[in-house]
DNA sequence: GGACAATGGTGATCTATATCATCATATTTT
DNA sequence: AAAATATGATGATATAGATCACCATTGTCC
């Protein structure tokens, strides 16, 4: 079915990547036999809640966030995925349909793999099912650390704790540009838009960051990892 | 090292519980030659937040607290394990010291298996390493919800949910009794001590629980589900 | 058996942040 | 080019729930 210029790519792919890289020879034509690779245009939704989980998508290239959409319709973020990971995969394991909704930050490339394919390779092959294990379980850790912020740290606090996450997980610089405009920034920090702007824009005039529109840099990294320590 | 009576009680309760019933003879032998089983007291702590992961803990009988500590002295209660899960197996793949505390609820009786052991089965057992993978995920998807809950529900949501996972997910009763002091009830919930009494004596006063000191019985289920679904 | 801690409870404030309203730009659509 | 929408921003107001300060019981420990 594939091209075999597609074929190609996703070898490629698969060979770069820390998690396919030592697969046996045979492991890595059987997942290159079994995916495809599909560009996303920024927004793009990867899936949605409530719909039935059927493949297993391998971020290549680009951001994914992943949020819970509710009655209020209010959505919650709970992460943004970047390359090199999986998304949606502990749904994958533990319910048929998908218990949050996925869509694309810019410009993305997914390997999108046969979940049969996948779970099979899971079963025979004892490291991989060890990593695999491994990502889930600093997924479980990071949003156990997040509903603590939640429930105790206040705003300044949460809104620090989003520099940071940008800075050192997405982009590991200290100067950045937020892939996202406020309201969405405010999702990640559990709060409102208003609520958001107000206390960056304090941030800033309190000279801990700069920052003009989605440009941003900490200058104080000190004061900023207090702010999140402290709640 | 153990004597051929508590061999025997361990491999009785491999043959019971759901995931390793059906494990080949030789890997329930390397298990019960591997693990110990230990008895707590209520309140006891299993594993300490900051300390080295050591020993897997299987949960045999009673019930586990897992709370994350901070600074503010003011825990989070993340989740209760019943029997036949296991505790801190996030933390022990994804981290050398645990990320959270754990403490016994009642009097439990917990299976600690060396850690090697559980890894190499892990390797050579593909259904089991599956069914592992598979826990993990549904706990990450709780917390999610959890998460969700804390940011958009307010106060007699989150005390419904607490009374609806203990009901449902804990004692499958609509009657049963809190296995915790009110204040612990309110890390449960997000909250403290103090709102969580007045929230939910209200509900008393209300006729949606009956409620003597810690026995409690959910009167009116459709109106905690509401209170639950509406926030 | 007295002391001390733990637990359940209530009232009176206080405050962080949600909510509502509005506006200026910038961007996209038609 | 005009209209419509998205985005960033700011002020005024409302309020849920934290905090503080107690108190009465009950349980536990020398």
């Amino acid at each position: 079915m594939d091209s075999p210029v597609q074929a190609n790519d996703i070898m490629k792919i698969l060979e770069r990547s820390w998690i396919f890289r030592d697969f046996p020879v045979q492991d890595k034509k059987d997942l290159v036999a079994n995916s495809s690779l599909v560009r996303y245009d920024n927004r793009d939704v990867l899936f949605k809640q409530k719909t039935r989980t059927s493949h297993v998508m391998f971020i290549v290239k680009g951001l994914v966030k992943i949020y819970k959409e509710n009655v209020s319709n209010r959505p919650v973020m709970l992460k943004i995925i970047s390359g090199d990971h999986f998304a949606g995969l502990d749904t994958l394991f533990a319910e048929p349909v998908y218990q949050y909704s996925a869509s694309s930050i810019g410009e993305t490339t997914i390997l999108i793999m046969d979940f049969g394919t996948f779970n099979n390779l899971l079963m025979s092959n004892g490291r991989f099912a060890l990593d695999v294990i491994r990502l889930l379980s600093k997924e479980s850790l990071y949003i156990f650390t997040r509903l603590n912020s939640q429930i105790h740290k206040q705003l300044p606090g949460r809104v620090a704790d989003v520099l940071l996450y940008f800075s050192e997980e997405i982009y590991h610089s200290y100067e950045f540009e937020f892939p996202l405009p406020r309201h969405e920034l405010a999702e990640l920090a559990g709060t409102t838009k208003e609520s958001f702007i107000r206390t960056i824009n304090e941030f800033k005039h309190d000279k801990i960051i700069q920052l003009e529109g989605r440009r941003v840099k900490i200058v104080s990294l000190d004061i900023v990892r207090i702010l999140s320590d402290l709640g």
